[in-house]
RNA sequence: GUGGGCGUAGCUCAAUGGGUAGAGCUCCGGGUUGUGAUCCCGGGGGUUGCGGGUUCGAGUCCCGUCGUCCACCCCA
């Protein structure tokens, strides 16, 4: 038996780097003080055909989708951001007031795996809902400007920014494009004439010349932009400027959903092959009422844990901390209890220490072989000798030093004072 | 979803032109009483991803399948 295609087991050494990565993403959420959801991995597929939007890549061809009992179509989330929608218009916390909120966990969709692309792959989102102007956009990205900051990675990204106007704007624009393109279509690559009629706006990022070169005479969105679209993109460069955030401009970014409108940003890497989005966010001022609630201006980001990963190991090296701190050997079998009992107090008065209590007996020379391998910094002894007196051995495994044998309220001091220098 | 590369021990990899699978590391034991990582000695471990086919004989050639990686595509 094995894991299914694109499902990947995320093992103890690395799942010690994802903890220690997530925590420090939802670290700036928290000082941000954005507030924690936690939303179900299923939804009624229909939320995603009206959100994201039939004719996108996503729910077309990419969705896990089944039927309960009853028939009706659910699916496996795709990704957050409607269903954070879904969720705060169902309990009433986007009525009349604005909302700054994250969510993090798995989502799915059934794409060919690569390095950074797998069937369940897990983001981390921030959306702010009930706020119209750039401010808010220009917060998100800082924000995400301060996670890679902290996880040390800021070398490894750039910012693309764009602007998708409002959604008649945008319409219009569309349709411009299609009259431009429908008389031409013999000369367009076989994916851009397929989504011609249905999502024509991704052409402009294709990759064939001759696209490419038909694309250079297209109608142009500056065209076609409306005024309070561009007061807010402005504005927005306005405030990135001021707050030192470094951006591409990038006019062919389209993002892949349909509810987008005005921002659209793209956190890249040129490490990952062809998997470089690592971030990627905008405003979505419609989503709302697409999915059945009352209008609500919106703007969030999602981000791929996977890829944030890679990425941080690429630049840290592959080293994670190790797991255990103090390993505990016991001499005598008879002597098991009372160790227990007696790491019980130490974790009690260092509760910051990983204590780990050997089991299963043998000799003391394979005790602290198992102490050394698990890249405990110290190892605690439990034996006759020692607790003749009431006290226990301390060696440090790391340092030159000689044996210790102290008693509790010694050994706690003791590593109190070594802990903190050791972190 | 399309095209291609790869799949041999827990890990990283060998195996001449088809001739019944090997190394390093890891792991386990030992080097005399209660001290790890170094050193020495010994040991365990594989239905060569899976299933067919060709052949006297297949890790090696062919087909299928599963997985993975790369590009396309897509996206976070």
């Amino acid at each position: 038996m094995q894991a299914l295609r694109g499902m990947r087991d995320v093992l103890p050494e690395e799942a010690r780097r994802w903890r220690m990565v997530e925590r420090a993403i939802v670290d700036v959420l928290d000082r941000f003080a954005y507030e924690e959801v936690r939303l179900p991995l299923l939804e009624a597929a229909e939320l995603f055909t009206r959100g994201i939007g039939a004719a996108t890549d996503i729910v077309e061809k990419e969705m896990f989708g089944l039927s309960d009992r009853d028939g009706d179509s659910i699916a496996l989330r795709p990704e957050g951001t409607a269903s954070c929608v879904r969720a705060l218009l169902q309990h009433g916390l986007l009525h009349n007031q604005s909302q700054r909120i994250h969510y993090r966990g798995p989502m799915f969709r059934s794409e060919r795996p690569q390095l950074g692309r797998h069937r369940q792959f897990h983001q981390v989102g921030a959306e702010a809902f009930g706020m119209v102007g750039p401010d808010v956009d220009a917060e998100l990205i800082q924000m995400g400007a301060e996670i890679w900051r902290v996880l040390g990675i800021e070398g490894e990204i750039q910012l693309e920014l764009n602007t998708l106007g409002c959604s008649e704007a945008r319409a219009a624009w569309r349709g411009a494009l299609v009259r431009y393109l429908r008389p031409r279509q013999g000369d367009l690559d076989g994916d851009s004439a397929k989504r011609l009629e249905r999502n024509p706006l991704r052409i402009l990022d294709s990759k064939f010349p001759a696209t490419r070169s038909l694309l250079a005479e297209a109608p142009k969105f500056a065209d076609y932009i409306d005024d309070d679209s561009v007061r807010h993109y402005e504005g927005l460069k306005r405030l990135l400027d001021g707050l030192g955030v470094a951006y591409v401009e990038n006019p062919l970014l389209v993002r892949g959903l349909d509810y987008y409108s005005r921002t659209v940003f793209e956190w890249t890497t040129e490490r990952l092959g062809a998997q470089g989005a690592v971030c990627a966010g905008g405003r979505y001022d419609g989503l709302a009422e697409i999915i059945g609630g009352k209008p609500v201006p919106g703007v969030g980001f999602a981000l791929g844990l996977e890829r944030t990963l890679l990425l941080h190991e690429a630049v840290h090296g592959a080293g994670a901390p190790p797991p255990v701190d103090v390993y505990c050997c016991v001499l005598q079998p008879e002597h098991q209890g009372v160790a227990m009992a007696r790491v019980r107090a130490l974790r009690d008065g260092l509760p910051n220490l990983r204590f780990r209590v050997h089991a299963g007996g043998g000799r003391l020379k394979n005790q602290m072989r198992r102490a050394d391998q698990c890249g405990a910094r110290w190892a605690l002894l439990f034996g006759e000798d020692e607790l003749r007196e009431n006290r226990m051995g301390l060696k440090d495994l790391r340092n030159e030093t000689p044996q210790e044998t102290l008693g509790l309220a010694a050994l706690v001091e003791r590593l109190r004072t070594a802990g903190m220098d050791s972190t």
